[in-house]
DNA sequence: GCGCCAATTCATCATGCGGTGAAAAACGAT
DNA sequence: ATCGTTTTTCACCGCATGATGAATTGGCGC
């Protein structure tokens, strides 16, 4: 029952934000009553920043084996490509695997980056250590680069990287069915080379 | 009081997002009562509607000027970086010149960019002529470019310059105080070298 | 079969919501 | 000063919201 609260709560979530969601919404499209909600998460704003975590530790740990093990295969000779390739690939990954739950996670992760309000604030919670990693690893990989640098290069890669994992539908819009937002492969083939480019002529 | 009521509106849904607003609170942050705001503007959306409007016709105007003096400017010998800093100059300009309300609406586009339910639409209808645009000035610049790519380019260039004018302060958290998201000097001295640094190793 | 505790339902509360229509006030032209 | 129009205020409607607490159910050890 705690899972299918949390499942349909992500996905309307993911859709409509948390104000544009009712926890009478919630419970119905988990088929449970409105109280139970309650029971579980306490408040509404509870039950969000559940529905945040879940998934968050899951992506933190992937996170971290990925670019742990990037740098233990090439001590000495990693290149931000291959970092930020370790940083985003996991990602990609559990879109393309997970099923629907983690393509609404990714949605909902992209609406929080860009809310002012508390967004900010909930980034930090929630992925923090594992942002300090890939600036840390990058620094590793080119020494010679200013630490500034490091961090608008990583604010420059969220936006697109969050953006294009939310899958708006937008491109397909745009493009008259040319490209499509749901082809992640397509952006696997692009998003990684795209953001290392602009990182080290940011570091040049 | 048109204006003042759609200041008012323009801030707060910047902030909290069209569900996370209400009309009363719009009404009183503008000092007037709550049927003026259906006096002037009708439901609730139609005010948002007349925000997200009023200054996406300026922005329109002034990319498209931007863009069409590059080209003209630079009859056969545009590059990638030209365009793009012509197609994203003039809104680092307008946060930087414009005040505390163009910051509020860019950071309100940058959550409708990222919102699933409507915001495609929503972008589609308001900004789809100057995309476009950019899209076939871009291909005049690369006319060997696949056009797949451009419109990715831009995906990514979209995410990565929405999140940089919200202004969302997680920067500033995340470096400890190195760097600012209000430092839009320092977005454009690397924003646009990023994504045409991106854009050229796509097209490559 | 009983007792216990967690899980679930039900009825309901106080509040705030978007929206409306009539009355009142302010304004401008004559 | 008067009238007609535009703008602003006021009182209110019906409804949905988040949340609560009491009552009910279900499962499991004994």
């Amino acid at each position: 029952m705690r899972q299918a609260i949390l499942d349909a709560a992500e996905g309307l979530f993911a859709r409509h934000g948390f104000y544009g969601v009712t926890t009478r919404q919630v419970a119905s499209e988990a088929g449970v009553d409105t109280a139970l909600i309650h029971y579980y998460f306490g408040a509404k704003r509870e039950l969000f920043d559940a529905v945040f975590l879940r998934r968050a530790e899951i992506l933190n740990s992937d996170r971290k084996a990925s670019m742990d093990a990037y740098e233990a295969a090439n001590p000495g000779t990693m290149t931000p490509l291959g970092v930020i390739t370790a940083f985003i690939d996991p990602l990609i990954e559990r879109s393309m695997t997970g099923g629907t739950g983690w393509k609404n996670y990714f949605a909902l992760v992209a609406q929080v980056n860009n809310t002012p309000a508390w967004g900010g604030e909930t980034m930090h919670r929630f992925f923090d250590p594992v942002v300090h990693q890939l600036v840390d690893t990058l620094k590793r990989a080119a020494p010679e680069a200013d630490l500034a640098e490091l961090y608008w290069g990583y604010q420059f890669l969220t936006g697109a990287m969050m953006l294009a994992l939310s899958e708006t539908g937008r491109i397909d819009q745009l493009s008259e069915g040319l490209c499509h937002s749901n082809d992640l492969e397509a952006i696997r083939a692009r998003l990684y080379r795209y953001c290392a480019a602009g990182f080290e002529i940011l570091i040049r």
